[in-house]
RNA sequence: GGAGAGGUGGCCGAGAGGCUGAAGGCAACUGCCUGCUAAGCAGUUAUAGGGGAAACUCUAUCGAGGGUUCGAAUCCCUCCCUCUCCGCCA
């Protein structure tokens, strides 16, 4: 959410810079609806502090003995007054607010303009795509020959988009998150966490996944509950409503969660295989930082991230998302794209964030500066590291051989019982 | 699921319709004082939203939301959360 105080007085400043996300935006709603919110609370803060004023005298009119009715007559319909008024007011704050969640971040000056994805910037490109010496294969025919994939009984369980990993490929996914977390934990620095997975309403509209975007997720059914899409939701408002010491800045937590989304919208698109699923595991990196830090921070936890893809010796690019690409709550976004050979080309494995205090505005999560002063808002930044699901994706289809089989990157053969080879 | 208890400032804890943004204590900060890290005295210490160039001022906030009243931390209703006991359960 953005500041009201900034948009009264940058309102076609802002409005500028968020037509190059959404052309159709319009804000001249927000000062309508500021100004009379104005008009209404000082014609009813007048009115109270009349009533707070009266209401003693009233007190000590009857306390000598007095008759105090002709006052408690007029009061009666200032207090009646000041329902209206009050209820007006209510009804003028919601529709602003309501109106003020609508409305994205607005965009690092950093962000190249574009119109979707075909318009992000190339920051980066490491490591070769792989090159092998017969036909690459994709991921679900190289599992499913192994039988480490079996997506014919996921969708006789659940239906599409969802997927059964057996053995070794079961392993492989459990391998690739605990060596994420213990890399994040171990030298990166982030603390871990372990979430609920059902979290409520409010942290949606902390991190902006609603009002606006409630068809993504699932609800329970007669719950205030829903089904974490991400990690970034619970994780994120882990402080909400809080006040936090700037010596506690930065913070940086890691959480492993599976993932559930409906995916409504991208029928048709990716309907083969593990890469567009109804639930997937993936590590999330979290950070609260200061505001001064915050952009430096953005490079680190992406640094963080494509830190995995090194270690699996995973080809990868990394590409600023431009202004058509970029998510509703984000100022900046890398994403970093992995290279897949059965698809000859780049795919996004994660997508690393700074929300700067947008998402703390809503959130409310602050902190006392250290020399003083009023309360202000965190930034906060989140990144994928890694969306399990498809590194493990990754690793099939760039360590697939001639025979079929899949050979295990040696960073996770610890973690697979010292297997160094899935063979049927 | 059943029965009960409770949610007040950074923390502890009083308050039971009006003078309570909230006693008292602790903690922190500031000043004074005492020749030393101790004690004492005085003061300060919440958040948000308005108005004002500013000094300052107004409004709201005692888990959340509604109600009663001239006036609510205090009375009534609904909801949320925590704790205890019983039941059930990995």
């Amino acid at each position: 959410m953005l500041d009201i105080k900034y948009l009264r007085s940058h309102l076609k400043d802002v409005e500028g810079k968020l037509k190059k996300r959404d052309a159709t935006l319009d804000l001249s709603l927000v000062t309508e609806l500021d100004t009379k919110r104005r008009e209404l609370l000082q014609d009813g803060e007048a009115l109270k502090e009349k009533r707070n004023t009266v209401s003693v005298e009233i007190g000590n009119l009857k306390k000598e003995g007095s008759d105090a009715t002709e006052l408690i007559v007029e009061m009666q319909g200032v207090s009646r007054r000041i329902k209206e008024i009050d209820l007006e007011l209510a009804e003028c704050e919601e529709r602003l607010k309501d109106f003020l969640l609508t409305i994205p971040n607005v965009q690092h000056e950093s962000v190249p303009q574009g119109a979707d994805e075909d318009d992000n910037r190339i920051e980066r490109i490491v490591g070769e795509p792989t090159e092998l010496a017969f036909t690459a294969k994709e991921h679900g025919d190289i599992g499913e020959a192994l039988g480490i994939l079996d997506f014919e009984r996921a969708a006789k369980l659940s239906g599409a988009r969802f997927s059964l990993l057996r053995g070794a490929g079961a392993r492989l996914e459990r391998a690739l998150i605990n060596f994420m977390l213990d890399l994040h934990t171990g030298e990166h620095g982030y603390t871990e966490l372990l979430t609920p997975y059902m979290v409520n309403r409010e942290c949606y509209f902390g991190t902006g996944q609603l009002p606006k975007f409630e068809d993504d997720l699932y609800k329970l059914e007669g719950l205030d509950q829903y089904l974490v899409p991400t990690a970034e939701v619970p994780v994120t408002n882990v402080h909400s409503g809080e006040v936090l010491r700037e010596s506690e800045l930065p913070l940086y937590y890691t959480a492993h969660t599976p993932c559930f989304r409906k995916e409504a919208g991208s029928y048709g698109k990716d309907v083969k295989g593990l890469i567009r699923q109804h639930q997937f595991n993936k590590v999330e990196l979290v950070k609260l930082v200061s505001p001064e830090k915050s952009y430096e921070e953005l490079d680190l936890l992406t640094a963080n991230a494509e830190e995995v893809l090194k270690r699996l010796g995973l080809p990868y690019r990394v590409v600023t998302l431009c202004t058509g690409d970029l998510g509703f709550s984000s100022a900046k976004t890398y994403d970093i794209e992995v290279w897949l050979p059965g698809q000859g080309k780049y795919r996004e494995i994660s997508s690393c964030s700074n929300f700067e205090d947008f998402q703390a505005r809503r959130a409310q999560i602050r902190f006392k500066p250290e020399g003083g002063g009023k309360p202000r808002y965190v930034h906060t930044l989140n990144g994928s590291a890694l969306a399990v699901g498809r590194t493990l994706v990754a690793v099939l289809e760039n360590y697939q051989q001639e025979d079929g089989s899949v050979v295990v990157p040696e960073a996770l053969r610890p973690y697979m019982g010292g297997l160094e080879r899935i063979e049927f």
